[in-house]
Formats: structure tokens, sequence, C-alpha cells
RNA sequence: GGAGACGUGGGUGAGUGGCUGAAACCACCGGUUUGCUAAAUCGACGUACCCUUACCGGGUACCGCGGGUUCGAAUCCCGCCGUCUCCGCCA
């Protein structure tokens, strides 16, 4: 969430920002955050004023009693009592200020960066860096991937409905091996990137989906295990970016550059037709993600980076891809600025969405309590994080773009990893 | 899952109702001293919010978390969470 004094001191550029996502009646917003605040700081005052008294009443009332003088402690005792009815008063009043206040700055999103265009939805969006070659063509009969995986045994959504329901896909032979090749290949270019490989707890805990933001904007979209009360992560950015919650790190150590494989969980309910077919969308599907908590002053240099990592990736790869830069109307609640990637399927002939590369600035640390000491000083960091990659996509664009009548052929790169140059029919 | 012990500042660890935001030691930071290093010595050394503000300063809260008792709680009571030990079960 926003910090009520940038929300102050930053009013116009804040309402114009908003404006670029088409957020409604930002000012009042402001104007309602800004009296709560007041309201808040006058009631801490006067609460503060008297519990300074009552402990200064408390501490003459011991120094009586030790002194043997009773008749005046009890007097001073039956003031004190009368205070503690006018505090209670005014910290239940305290109490349901900041709940309100904590309320109303939850449903105000992130301020979008000044290069990011005003906008509705996905057709505002900018192409950021449009694919530079041509779009493979394919010869007539080419397949989608979902027919492809039938003839080439790579993974079954029937064996999914079988154990558990529609979407959750079986990954079978070459399929699971060519899946868990591209988990290693992207660790190991991450690693090698200086990102630091974790593994993580799939279920979280309410209090980490609030921090970044899944809760309470996103509620629906996760699965909640009501026995233990914990969600399943619809990305590892939400372990991976709690692990720093309320930590104070040194500026030395900023950039921290984080990595995590993760199977992610999306219940994405009411959606059905030819665009999710395959592994268009599924609700568990794997993952890897790039974070990092970073300087402020050069967090925009670090999502260039970020931006330009994942782009190796796909270069690696051989899938012709785009960068969107997307508008305010269509980005997270919780973002300040978001890169798209998109792969060319050239079976379904569309683009798909493989990564989003984003910088929250603030919006998550103030929530995380994440901060970075500078001299004597605590500062919130920034907290970027990407995909990189989320893999179904990927091999959708891997089987349709690769197909020929000998089979499906593997980039280079992933050669050693799934111990051969083409995939081969069953 | 059962029984017991425990949870204090970056670390170790005192503290069982007022003199404790918290001893002492270690680490870290700054100064002095010393050919260098080391040692010695002095000082500073948690976080958040509020007031004041040029600077200085003042107040409140926080000793796992939440509630309660009390004029007053790190200290007493209740609930929760976590850690450790023993038992049971188990990939």
């Amino acid at each position: 969430m926003l910090e009520v004094n940038t929300l102050r001191n930053e009013t116009d550029r804040i309402t114009t920002g908003l404006a670029k996502r088409y957020f409604p009646d930002a000012e009042i917003a402001i104007a309602d955050i800004i009296a709560l605040d007041d309201r808040r700081k006058d009631l801490q005052t006067k609460a503060d004023a008297l519990l300074a008294e009552r402990n200064t009443l408390s501490g003459e009332i011991g120094q009586l009693f030790k002194t043997g003088k009773k008749d005046e402690a009890t007097a001073k005792r039956e003031q004190v009592k009368g205070l503690k009815e006018e505090i209670e008063t005014l910290q239940t009043e305290a109490a349901t200020v900041d709940t309100d206040l904590e309320n109303a700055l939850l449903a105000v999103p992130n301020v979008p960066h000044g290069l990011v265009v005003k906008g509705h939805d996905e057709k505002d969006n900018e192409v950021f860096k449009a694919f530079a070659g041509d779009l493979p063509t394919l010869p007539d009969g080419a397949k989608p991937h979902w027919e492809l995986a039938d003839e080439y045994g790579i993974f079954s959504l029937e064996l999914g409905v079988r154990t558990t329901g529609a979407g959750f896909p079986v990954f079978t032979g070459q399929g699971a091996r060519l899946a868990r090749s591209l988990v290693n290949l992207f660790l190991d270019s991450n690693t090698d990137a200086g990102y630091v490989e974790h593994q993580l707890p799939l279920l979280v805990n309410e209090e980490s989906a609030r921090a970044t933001g899944q809760l309470p904007d996103k509620e629906g979209q996760m699965y909640h295990v009501t026995g233990d009360d914990l969600y399943l992560i619809p990305t590892s950015e939400v372990p991976l970016t709690n692990l720093y919650r309320g930590e104070i790190v040194d500026k030395a150590d900023l950039p921290l550059k984080l990595t995590g494989y993760t199977p992610c969980f999306r219940r994405e309910a009411g959606s059905y037709g030819a665009h999710v077919r395959g592994l268009n969308r599924v609700h568990q599907f794997d993952k890897v993600e790039i974070v990092e908590l970073a300087d402020p002053a050069t967090s925009y240099e670090r999502l260039d980076a970020m931006v330009a990592h994942v782009g190796k990736l796909l270069t690696d790869l051989g899938l012709p891809f785009r960068i969107l830069r997307l508008c305010g109307g269509d980005m997270g609640f919780t973002s300040a600025m978001t890169y798209d990637f998109e792969v060319w399927s050239a079976a379904q002939e569309r683009w798909l969405e493989v990564s989003s590369v984003s910088n929250f600035e603030t919006y998550q640390s103030n929530r995380l309590k994440l901060r970075y000491r500078e001299d004597k000083k605590t500062e919130l960091t920034h907290t970027l994080n990407g995909s990189a990659l989320a893999l179904p996509r990927i091999i959708a664009a891997l089987l349709e773009n690769n197909q020929t009548p000998d089979g499906i052929l593997l980039p280079e790169v992933l050669h050693t990893y799934v111990g051969k140059a083409k995939l081969e029919k069953i």
C-alpha cells in the first residue's frame, strides 16, 4: 500500500498517475485518507498525554507507598482510575480509525510510473520491443500443441481430470523430461546471473498473502486450505518476497537477488473455450521466479536488467517474442511498471504471455515492513519480480513452432538437459 | 497426536510487580593511544508513532503474538503461535 506521507506530499503526482488506471474518485479517496490520518494523529497526541500523566502518577504512588504515606497514595490511586476510562475511550476510537485508515489505503492501487501510458485494458498496451525477425510460418497440417501433446505423449489433461479435475495437466515421458529440463535450464541461467536459488513452501499464511498484495485484492484466485487457514501459492513471488518481511537490511547488500522454482496454483474460475485450451490456461503450472529487493535510487535499472535477463532466456530458446509495456489499466493493482513478454504461438497464430516483470516500488515493502539502513535512517526498499519463466506456454510454443514431419526439434540449450535433440512421436 | 521445558535488544545472557527500554559481556560504529597489526581506553549503539523543530529536545508503545488483573506488568493470569527434549506415528 502507499504511504500516507506520499499521499500528502505528492497529491498531484498521485492523482494524475491513478488517472492512467481510470481509478475513480482518487481525490476523494486521498482526502479521506488524509482526514483519517489527521484524526489518528490527534487521538494519539491526546492519548499519549494522558498515558504520560498516568505513568507519572503511578510512579508517585510507588514512592508514597515506599515512604509509608498510605493515605496520599490511596487518593492518587483514585485519581488515576479516573484517567483510565478516558484513555480507554481514546484508544478504542484510535483502533477504529487505524482499521479504517488501513482499509482506505488498501483500496488505492499503486501509482503508475511516469512512462506508463494511460489506458483501459490490454488493447492500450505499448509494444515496447517488437519482434524483429519474420514470424515462423508452418506448413499446412501444422497442429496446435494440445494435438501434438497426444501424438508425442507430452502431457494429458484427461489423466489430470481423473486424479483431480479440469486444468491439472499430467506431464508424461519425454514431456515430463522436457518440463524438468526447462526448470533446470531456467534455474541454472538465473543462478549464473547472480540470483540465489531457494526451495520454498507451497503454502503460505494469510499475513504473507496480504503483504505481497494477493489479499484482499485477489482472494478468489487462490486456493484456500481452510482446515489450517493456509493458501496455495499463486506464484513463488509470495514466499520469496516474504522471506524478508520485517527485515532491515544493509544498503550495501542491495540488490538482493532471489530465484526459486515452484508449482503455482490458480483458481482462474469461469473461462472456457479455444483460447484456454491445452496449456494456455491451467490451474497448476510450473514457474521459475526472480525477485529483487533494490535501492530505490536504482530500482529501474534493476528492472531493465531483469527485462534483459528474461529476454536472453527466450532468445536462448529460439522463440520469437515481443515485449509490452502495460498501460495503467492493464497493470496489476500493486505494480508501478510492468513489462509483459509474449511468445509467438505459430499454430494458434497468437501471442502468449510467458513472463511479467514488475517494479512495485515501495507498495509491497510498505506492508512487508522491508527496509534498508542508510547511515542512521531506515527507508523502504523497492521490490521487483518477474517470471523467468513460466513453463506451460513456453512448452506450447516450443511444440508448435518447432514441429516438423520428423519430430519436434529442440533448441540447442536443451539438448543436454533433455538428452536428445528432438522429440519423437510415440 | 501425548507429556514437559522454554521464548528478553545483532549475539550470549541478567531481570519474578514501581528505581528497567531493559544490567553485564560480545559484535558493530566513532574517537584517543600505539612503528604496523594486535591490545588498551573513552564514547555512541533497537524499532515505530506523536509533539516540537533552524538545531537541540520531549512523549508514547513495543521483552514471541493477542487478551486480562493492577494506580502501575518483561515480571501475575488466560488463549494462541513457535522452539527444544522425551514418547507415539510416518515419507
